[in-house]
DNA sequence: CTCATATATGAATACCTGTTCATATGTGGA
DNA sequence: TCCACATATGAACAGGTATTCATATATGAG
């Protein structure tokens, strides 16, 4: 997880010419503080991924096995392991452990949400 | 624009152990098609990048030119530009033309959902 | 026409990502 | 205890990405 953070050079309004005064103090006005957006890039980011959205929209049904993910998203092994480990770090998944298996279900339904209106969009 | 698509090997359910075969079976038939997967990655990854996210956020409130949006995110009018691009590529931001200025803008109300239901995921 | 301004873009470089391979951990069964 | 199985993880290589710099295009002013 290594997404840039925002360097706020000192420089702001400064390099560039500003032509609507209004309009940029509202948009600087509006946004959200740095650490929030470089969470939310990072979350984008592991959703990123056409395996990874596999994994995410097998998830929205039912809970799944690290072997039964692996069958669904025709990956390895490992390579899946390594997927629900950035899912499991973005809180887009988690798991319950039963025996020698782990269990994986989607975190909250933030996450459905967000690929059904990804899809929408895609779609439209 | 290159997510890696997804290689649905001839092997799929074989190099693996299924454990639940019902529970892999319906995830298969929820699937979205590899198409609309692999765009929707290239959407996310376009999303993911805390700079692009700061012009997203600053148009999901009024219409801005280049050079504003250059101030608002604090970056050169070259990156800003370039990240312009991607997102225009995606069908995130669209354009109208004034003059020698280009005024951007959301694409639909889709972008400024995804964006919201993910700060809310991140702020939770 | 000529110049200044607003925006777009190609190339290059430094950095980040996905998969594989090898191996580690941890659990249950014999 | 010893082995098989389910999962996790580190290292490494191939390929992708963000920013900068230089420059192109295109519009309006004079």
């Amino acid at each position: 997880m290594a997404s840039q953070t925002i360097s706020r050079r000192s420089s702001a309004l400064c390099d560039v010419h500003v032509v609507h005064e209004d309009a940029v103090h509202g948009a600087l006005r509006d946004q959200p503080d740095t650490e929030s957006l470089t969470y939310l890039a990072d979350t984008f980011q592991v959703l990123a991924n056409p395996t990874r959205l596999q994994i995410v929209q097998a998830l929205a049904g039912r809970e799944l096995c690290v072997c039964d993910l692996a069958a669904v998203v025709d990956s390895s092994q490992s390579a899946v392991s390594h997927h629900l480990r950035q899912l499991r770090q973005m809180r887009i998944v988690r798991y319950r452990k039963e025996g020698r298996m782990a269990y994986y279900r989607l975190d909250d339904e933030h996450i459905a949400a967000l690929v059904r209106i990804g899809l929408d969009h895609v779609c439209e």
